[in-house]
DNA sequence: TCCAATAAGTTTGATGCCTGAACTTATCGC
DNA sequence: GCGATAAGTTCAGGCATCAAACTTATTGGA
């Protein structure tokens, strides 16, 4: 835990930066005044410091403003489509996919490259995303950092992968050998997988600021937002629901322990149960009414429910967004769900728990993860300011 | 949620009062120069910072400290022991427990009254309550705030009761009421009584800052503790373990739902399997190695293992505190519940989860509840400070 | 066409808080 | 008693905000 910081004038400047540039986010086109009405700031302040962002190109003034009534009209601001990407690399486990957006989230570029990455080495693996950081960096706009999704267990502070079970990787320091690979001076941030997809819902889905995004591809995986802010847990190894036991007395999992959600409800359970060979071959089945295919995916919500009331009780979470695999699920999944929710949530009573498809679909967690890398600028934007003005 | 708010000056100060006074709190005795090494402050502005506090009685001066070197000797500081108490009031079932803490959370005097507040109306019970306030007051040391501990859903921001089915009260505006009927101009802080109890083992217990603190007394609730902060939930609802399903194909439930924690672990279910009238009785039991009751604690501690384990891995919490009844049984707990922990705890491999008992006692939440109140006054000492000196 | 009203954005001086350095006070060991 | 050392205070300097006056731009009516 870090020790907590003495301020001084700096530091208020610091804060109102970021302030400033998340109203601007927050309301795009929004001229000085408003601004200032919008944070309380006076419109010296934020004449002051939005000047110092447009000098690091952090922010852009537009045309003119229309208006309607008497009055000079106001400068629109935004935030810069030159100002700093953010690139993002997910590591899947037979692919590279890489996205880059500029500062308000938009996607400018994307690369998705097909890599066995389970039998590679991981020193291998992070070669070629150094090559495809290189690649992306190649394009005219500026890199203001990188973020990095893995499907594994990630210490958040140090950047390093603890175990990724579905890679067969371990204690694999990403953020170091990345850093030393790419040949680009900007922070390396990496994480797991299903919390950046949870960000990227949280950023660009239509879903308020506290929900549970869960997604089960090969494990399931859960990201928890709560008030706008990733959940992380003392190490940054939360949201692990995977291997919540649902059923004490079920089924053996391959981790050791018994009637785990992931055994219970995870893809393969649910493929297997429905007796077909993949997803696309299950959602045919449940279109055309398969007995065995409704009857698999049920049993697998009912699990799903069981986990989830249990998330959301100890949490207090209003919302569950359903993602990858189960977003697709969502039609055949919602009614079985919701039964379970409401019957075991305590506070259903007053708020009922809503359940949402994510709208991202597969590219969450990479958009998560580039999106991380310029939300950090904009969290923060003085230290970029100040090098940048240099 | 609040709008963020700019930041000025006056700001600063704030930040920087709250950071002093934290760092006599840690360390009672420094002197300005010491404080100021440990903040990273200067020694002007620690000097203008304590001298403030000084005079609003927040920080009182000790006798110049020995020292072994040469050079002056430096004055020791500490929270001051005649400023601002805290009150703290823990409405029980059957009882009404009132305790004055000091600045450093120290117990200054503590009552308790029986009280059947389950047979009486709201209006009824939080007029004693204020009774019991003010006689409190009249005690010569000031009052800073008052704190009330209740065993139910609290809406914090609001200091409304939603529901406590214990008592049996509903939607009871607990602050606005107090407030109205005590004479005393202070703040009123309303908590749960298992987040009160969690934050009075994080000031008073010896537990680091990340932790679960489980009680199980009528009902069975939990107060989740990370970064040395109380995890409330969107609302303030978090926590809420009883009625996780560790057994959905187990035993009907009062809630409605089906293998609860509370039903198959709860005193009530311990006390029944033993076949005993009382928890004293288990007790005994238990001390003479009684095979039905051993049976008995080691059945509810595999289910507590489950839930445990499930809160465990969603919240990546390295340590679980057992309070209450649960303090008093951890010797026959602790085997069975590590091995539950140990099975399906997915990151027990690396750093394996501690269970330790909770030193305080039954008085946990009126503890927590008096300390809360004096802790707001610490940590941001500005808003006290300036309505003092005027 | 010009001018009052209105609103955006800038300039300027005051204020408040932190900092660094010089200074004063207190203590130890010789 | 004196030099070394450390605590605590004083004071000028810097910096970021604020309030208010001022400049610039625009509308709409006389």
């Amino acid at each position: 835990m870090s020790r907590p910081q003495p301020a001084s004038q700096h530091t208020v400047r610091r804060h109102n930066s970021a302030l400033v540039l998340d109203a601007i986010a927050e309301a795009p086109g929004s001229s000085r005044a408003a601004v200032a009405a919008r944070t309380g700031l006076t419109k010296a302040t934020v004449s002051s410091l939005v000047d110092r962002m447009i000098g690091a190109d952090l922010v852009a003034e537009g045309e003119a403003q229309a208006r309607s009534g008497p009055g000079r009209r106001g400068t629109a601001l935004h935030l810069s489509p030159t100002g700093p990407h953010g690139l993002g690399v997910e590591i899947g486990v037979d692919y590279l996919a890489t996205c880059l957006v500029d500062l308000t989230g938009r996607v400018r570029a994307r690369w998705l490259r097909p890599s066995d990455n389970r039998s590679s080495s991981p020193a291998r693996v992070l070669a070629k995303v150094a090559t495809a950081v290189r690649t992306a960096a190649k394009q005219d706009v500026p890199i203001g950092g990188v973020g990095v999704a893995v499907p594994g267990l990630v210490e958040v502070a140090g950047g390093s992968l603890r175990v990724a079970p579905n890679l067969g990787w371990r204690e694999v320091d990403v953020r170091g050998e990345l850093t030393r690979r790419m040949t680009l001076d900007v922070p390396v941030l990496v994480g797991n997988e299903a919390n950046l997809a949870a960000l990227a819902e949280l950023w660009h889905g239509d879903v308020a600021a506290d929900f549970l995004h869960i997604s089960g591809e090969i494990g399931i995986g859960a990201g928890i937002v709560v008030g706008g802010a990733l959940f992380e847990g003392v190490s940054g190894f939360g949201g692990e629901i995977g291997h919540l036991s649902v059923d004490p007395r079920g089924p053996q999992c391959a981790c050791g322990s018994r009637g785990c959600l992931e055994r219970l409800a995870g893809q393969d359970e649910i493929v297997r149960a429905a007796g077909v060979s993949g997803v696309d071959e299950l959602l045919a089945g449940l279109a055309a009414g398969d007995r065995t295919a409704t009857a698999a995916v049920r049993s697998a919500a009912r699990w799903l429910g069981v986990a989830l009331s249990g998330a959301v009780n100890l949490l207090d979470l209003p919302t569950v967004v359903l993602g990858g695999t189960y977003a697709r699920l969502e039609p055949w999944l919602q009614e079985p769900l919701h039964a379970e929710l409401d019957r075991r949530v305590v506070s259903a009573e007053w708020s009922p728990v809503r359940v949402v498809a994510s709208s991202l679909g597969a590219e969450a967690a990479v958009r998560g993860a580039a999106t991380t890398a310029v939300r950090a600028i904009l969290a923060d934007p003085d230290p970029y300011v100040t090098t940048a003005l240099t």
